[in-house]
DNA sequence: CTGTAACGGTTGCGCTTACAACTATCAAGG
DNA sequence: CCTTGATAGTTGTAAGCGCAACCGTTACAG
């Protein structure tokens, strides 16, 4: 049957695909945690920025803030990371990792380097800069919604 | 604070937002069926190859199999495919869409049609080709898991 | 001030999902 | 035949998710 487009070269459909190998492999280092993708994410974004407030991790990391609010429930109540009050604005609250939260970013992120390194020597490091650099604009253009 | 690895630079997560981004804005296009991404997967696919099995589309699609039995039953529900037993195993069964599956799969892949261009015009053509070619590679290297 | 709109974050609810256990069928060896 | 093990697909259940509605706070126009 003729279609009027190929899904083999549907970039959504290539991307989907590329996006949930890499990351299910990956998560292989950290589901023994019981921790799941979004709070590993809040957890590097904490551990790169020092601290974030909520709704900062939702406009970095394009996450819905119900999706945000309920990892950070999770991850505090794991006692990764805890919250303060900020000054002169009581509706938001700073999030910081709290020295286990720090241990865990720092062991997990050990992992994903060597995961990411991996990935880079199979598709050449050229080729994945390349990539990244797409992937970057593809982002960047998307952000507008 | 410092980092083992630059989270803007890891590859799962920049898949990730890429994927998410495109397939949610992609989404429009079908949301207002009713429908969600996996059954868009399945009906895609099948269009293009005619008929398969739940196991071929697993397989095709790298989605668990509890995924894939479940999208196809609502669209089944839905009227837009039918399902026949396999002669000689009667295990399996091969799904079809019927011609109202068929309809929403050309005007949905019209839609699918016009969004890619649109993709690979703010990409540039080279580059979007170039995209495909890592993305396939870096599925191909993940499928053996 | 006061009303109104915007913002940061949480909660309720129905739906989807993942994981494991299950049924049914087939294939191969003894 | 009969057993053992693989395969195709479904189902039970607990958990995560998206969406809309919500509360408390802040900004600002009149």
């Amino acid at each position: 049957m003729r279609q009027d487009f190929d899904l083999d070269q549907f970039l959504p459909y290539l991307l989907n695909q590329a996006a949930e190998l890499t990351s299910a492999a990956f998560q292989e280092s950290y589901r023994d945690r019981g921790m799941t993708r979004t709070e590993w994410r809040v957890l590097a974004n904490l551990g790169k920025q020092g601290s974030l407030t909520a709704g900062q991790i939702c406009r970095i990391t394009l996450t819905d803030k119900t999706k945000i609010s309920r990892a950070v429930q999770r991850l505090e109540l794991a006692g990764l990371l805890h919250r303060a009050r900020v000054a002169g604005d009581r509706r938001q609250e700073s999030l910081t990792l709290t020295d286990a939260g720090r241990i865990a970013c720092h062991q997990i992120g050990k992992l994903a380097a060597g995961f990411d390194s991996g990935l880079r020597d199979t598709l050449g490091h050229a080729e994945a800069a390349a990539l990244v650099q797409v992937l970057r604009r593809l982002i960047a253009k998307g952000q507008g919604r």
